[in-house]
DNA sequence: CATACTGTAATAAAATCTATTACAAATGTA
DNA sequence: TACATTTGTAATAGATTTTATTACAGTATG
C-alpha cells in the first residue's frame, strides 16, 4: 500500500542533489521535512540498497548521492519505494465461492499492473536533475 | 491518501453489472468481498451520489445500476473515490525556511496532478462492461 | 404487523505509519 | 587517547487511518 516512502525519499534526493559535495547528516535532512531523523536514516538504507547514495559514518558524517543526479529518474525512486502501485484491495480474503471475489484481486493486479507500467513511463522521462531545478 | 474505496466501489459494481436488473442487498455484496455491510452503504451512499447506482429501502431492497456498464468507466470510479492520486507526502508541514521544504509540495502537487492525468486517461478507456467480462 | 432491507451515527478494534529512545560502532579532531 | 558527532539499527510507544461492530430509525413487502 502506499505511503509517504516516494515523497520523503524524494525531498532527500533532492536536497542531496542540490549539495552534491556534501556529506549531509540524516537530522539537516529530517529537519528539512521537519520529521524524525530516524525515519530518514531508514530511506537512506534502502537508498543505499539501490547505489543511489553513499554515507560516511562518524563525525561530519552524512550521506551524499553516489551518482549525478541527471542520471537518476524519478521511475527509479518510485520502483525503489513500491512494488508497484496500487489503488488498494477491498480485502486481502474475498469469498472464493463467488465468482467475482474469486478472481477480484487477480483482475485488479492485472489492471495495477497495466496503470504502474504507465506511471513507470512517464516518471522516466524526469530526471532528478529536472525536479531539483523546479527549487 | 489511498485506501481500499476504489476496490470495494469496483468490486460493488462488478456484481451489480453481473446482475442487472436485480436489487442486490448490501449483505449479499459484503459477503462476496468478505467485508462489513456498513461499509459497503458507506460506497453506495458515495455513488448514489453520483448517479452511478438506484436503491430501494424495505423488504426485497438492494441496489442495483443506474445505467448500462457500458457508460460507466473506470476512470469514473477513479475520481469517484479519489480526489486526486497521490504517492503521499512526507508531512503536511516542512521546513519553510528551507528552499526544498517550502516548495516541495508545491512540486510534488503538480507532479502527482501529472500522474492522476495519465491514469485517468488510461482509465477511461475501460469500461465498467469490459471489466466485468474478465469474470 | 412481522420481516427484511436501507441509511446513518457512534464507538471500538485493528492495522499502519511516525516518533522516540537507546545504544553500539565508526571516525574526525584536540 | 579521549571526546564529540554521526551512522545504523532495534525496540517501543504514540498517532493516525482504516475497518468492524453495534444500534436503531425509517421504509417497503406481504
Amino acid at each position: 500500500m502506499i505511503s509517504g516512502k516516494f515523497a520523503i525519499t524524494l525531498h532527500i534526493l533532492t536536497l542531496l542533489s542540490k549539495f552534491p559535495e556534501e556529506y549531509l547528516s540524516s537530522e539537516f535532512l529530517a529537519g528539512s521535512m521537519n520529521i524524525n531523523a530516524v525515519l530518514v536514516r531508514k530511506e537512506i538504507a534502502n537508498l543505499k540498497k539501490h547505489n543511489m547514495v553513499e554515507s560516511r559514518e562518524g563525525k561530519y558524517g552524512g550521506t551524499r548521492l553516489a551518482k549525478p543526479s541527471k542520471d537518476i529518474t524519478l521511475k527509479d525512486i518510485f520502483s525503489m519505494t513500491f512494488d508497484s502501485v496500487s489503488l488498494g484491495y477491498s480485502k486481502n480474503d474475498p469469498n472464493p465461492a463467488c465468482p467475482v471475489g474469486k478472481k477480484i484481486n487477480q483482475n485488479l493486479d492485472s489492471l495495477y499492473t497495466d496503470i504502474n507500467q504507465t506511471i513507470s513511463a512517464q516518471l522516466s522521462l524526469i530526471s532528478l536533475d529536472d525536479f531539483t531545478k523546479e527549487f
